[in-house]
RNA sequence: GCCGAUGUAGCUCAGUUGGCCAGAGCAGCUGAUUUGUAAUCAGCGGGUCGGCGGUUCGAAUCCGUCCAUCGGCUCCA
């Protein structure tokens, strides 16, 4: 007998060789029902593979990730079936599980695949799924595994074999399906009930460029039909609220191709809710003890060269620009804490002042590779939420403590509910890696772990993943549409103190160095401006939009009492405007509905007489007549919700 | 940067196998109408059909090339 221990602790015995699968029937049917892989001492497994000693043990269903990565790197398996079904001698790359969904890539030889053979892909799939095929792992030696594949002339999968050894390779088989796999998968192929091819794409074999580009078919599944229809719906609303588009209609920012690509311009109403949002930024900052700099958007090459950016990134840069006459050369710069560091050294730094906080909405350009450019998420010219703080090693905690509260405390003034961080550590193995004292990087390691833990953010850290000069946390926050977004960093820094040798006298009279923070709680103007865009699908907090209120005349008879409501509001900093087209009331009311215009106040003749007005609210429908006192309650309460 | 697709009026799109002055809806302008909670009516203007080069009697349509956009790949101080 074994001992295994569930999730809430509980023990209980069952005998050598049981399966998950055995464990959840013999708790629920309903549980066996739909798990369908299980973590077996951390490890995700089949739900038939025999347990033989003591275990802790996790069931996975499609509610979690583990299951859900399961489930779709098996429905990958169904799709290789289905190709080799109905395109014999296709080989096969890699067919990994992704956040939403799947995706195969293949080598169909001759027959080049188009989006018109995607549907009788899909009913193969299901047509395979239906015969409930069981997942059968089988472990192979090498060199049976190559024999296999040789066979099969499937090369992709004899490279793949190369890099594995020997004894651990496994094969999983469904139906008439065999592929190379650590697995896990399903019980069986019934589970899948929906199927969704949603593109293709090319992809070079191992994403190297200078190989062989593969087809890439993506996909997703669900175990009902009805979660299909869901996702769909999701996609759907997603391209409705994409940023691009919505920039375009509601004229918040634009690109030219004369100014160049990746370049984005901000027409005047996006430039006011920028502008709002960073006074916001500014004010919460300054409260805080920054203080505001500016620098300008070139810095001689040699700026760079003691930043030792110019060394790692230099060719793969904007080219420096040079003087006519001198021949000196000067780089856009692309990043501000090089300037900033100029500025904590333009004078000796008592330890009295420390931290010294500079902060800056910076305008940085970066080379950008022009497949890469995406909207406002991804340009060439874009503006960092910048500030650099100088301190000393003890108070790394402190600040990043503050930083983690000004971040949380910003974010979600935007109606952001969700955030995560992901603490990114040195890779253990790897010293050399790193520069930097052990005990500088451990003392910050812990810094910011213990941070985390007093701000009660919920946080994964990931070792190895940490810059060469200093470890950092990243923002993700979750939209309303429940997709996860990277946002700003924190990141600390030993390099540039060094390399720009800056120093503050202590309180033993001796020079010490500071230790650098580098910090954007938005990231860039640009990019949480896209993310904000989607995230509300244009829909803006009432304090950040452009406008607030129109008020739509239902004739020119009331304009006059239009314009002195529209005085009155603007004592109370309500802001808007007046809609004097020479249109019907249902046409205004219909364009200033579509331009997302928060509140339409309707005044006529019956206003004028009562001296209230009507007010609609934006997707919201008639809310009635009523006072100006009480309208301004109503914004006011909306407004500081 | 690489692979693939796309580029027609401010926006969304139609333009048969190359063939008269390139079309529609919305937006815009002018006029009439003075309107009560999601589109009043009439008229008008607007396009080097992404740029350049070529094939042809003739090119939005065929070919080449460049640019931009989209979907991926790769990359991100």
């Amino acid at each position: 007998m074994i001992n295994i221990t569930f999730p809430d602790g509980a023990v209980r015995q069952y005998e050598s060789g049981t399966t998950s699968m055995d464990i959840a029937t013999s708790i629920s049917e309903g549980l066996a029902r739909n798990v369908l892989s299980a973590s077996v001492n951390g490890e995700v497994w089949d739900a038939n593979r025999p347990i033989d000693s003591d275990a802790t043990i996790t069931f996975h269903t499609f509610k979690d990730t583990d299951g859900k990565a399961t489930y779709w790197h098996s429905s990958a398996h169904v799709l290789a079936e289905a190709l080799e079904a109905l395109y014999p001698g296709t080989k096969f790359g890699i067919g990994p599980a992704i956040d939403a969904g799947f995706y195969y890539d293949v080598d169909t030889g001759d027959k080049v695949l188009t989006p018109e053979d995607l549907g009788a892909i899909e009913k193969k799939m299901l047509e395979l799924a239906r015969e409930k095929n069981v997942f059968e792992r089988k472990a192979v030696s090498k060199a049976d595994a190559i024999a296999y594949f040789t066979d099969k002339e499937d090369e992709y999968k004899l490279e793949l074999l190369e890099g594995l050894e020997d004894g651990q390779i496994t094969f999983y088989s469904q139906g008439n399906f065999t592929d190379l796999c650590r697995g896990p998968h399903i019980p069986h192929t019934g589970s899948i009930k929906a199927v969704k091819l949603t593109s293709l794409a090319g992809a070079y074999w191992r994403g190297d460029d200078s190989r062989k580009q593969l087809t890439r078919i993506y996909g997703i599944t669900f175990p009902k039909q009805k979660e299909l229809k869901e996702y769909l719906e999701l996609v759907e609303e997603a391209k409705k609220r994409d940023h691009r588009k919505l920039g375009q209609e509601m004229e918040l920012f634009m690109f030219s191709e004369k100014v160049g690509q990746g370049l984005p311009m901000w027409l005047p109403k996006g430039t006011q809710i920028r502008e709002r949002l960073q006074n916001y930024l500014r004010n919460e900052q300054e409260k805080m003890g920054y203080q505001m700099v500016m620098t300008p958007h070139i810095g001689s090459k040699k700026l760079y060269e003691t930043s030792g950016h110019y060394a790692k990134y230099g060719e793969d840069s904007f080219q420096p620009i040079t003087t006519p006459k001198e021949g000196e050369e000067f780089l856009l710069k692309p990043m501000n804490c090089p300037h900033h560091c100029e500025i904590f050294a333009h004078r000796p730094r008592s330890y009295k002042e420390l931290p010294v906080k500079l902060g800056e909405f910076g305008t940085v350009y970066r080379y950008e590779q022009s497949g890469e450019l995406h909207g406002l998420s991804r340009v060439r010219g874009f503006t960092q939420d910048d500030a650099h703080i100088f301190c000393t090693p003890e108070q790394v905690k402190a600040e990043f403590l503050d930083v983690l509260d000004l971040t949380t405390k910003v974010i979600g003034k935007m109606g952001f509910e969700e955030f995560t961080a992901q603490i990114s550590l040195r890779d253990p193995n790897k010293p050399e890696k790193y520069i930097g004292s052990d005990e500088n990087w451990n003392s910050a390691e812990t810094a910011i772990i213990e941070a985390v833990e007093e701000a009660g953010m919920e946080a994964i850290k990931v070792e190895g993943e940490a810059a060469f000069y200093g470890p950092k946390l990243d923002f993700m926050i979750k939209d309303a549409l429940g997709r996860s977004w990277q946002l700003g960093t924190i990141q600390v820094d030993y390099s540039l103190p060094e390399r720009f040798e800056l120093e503050y006298v202590g309180a033993d009279n001796q020079k010490h160095r500071p230790v650098m923070i580098h910090r954007a709680p938005f990231g860039s103007m640009e990019r949480f401006m896209s993310i904000l865009i989607e995230h509300t699908g244009g829909k803006f907090p009432l304090w950040l939009t452009p406008e607030q209120f129109v008020i739509i005349a239902v004739s020119d008879k009331v304009l006059d009492y239009a314009e002195t409501l529209k005085t009155d509001l603007a004592k109370h900093d309500i802001r808007g405007f007046i809609d004097d087209r020479n249109e019907t009331i249902g046409k205004k009311i219909r364009d200033n509905e579509m331009k997302k215009i928060p509140y339409l106040l309707i005044v006529g003749d019956n206003e004028v007489a009562s001296g209230k007005v009507s007010v609609r609210r934006q997707g919201d429908g008639d809310k009635g007549e009523m006072s100006v006192e009480e309208f301004v309650a109503v914004f006011k309460a909306e407004a500081e919700a």
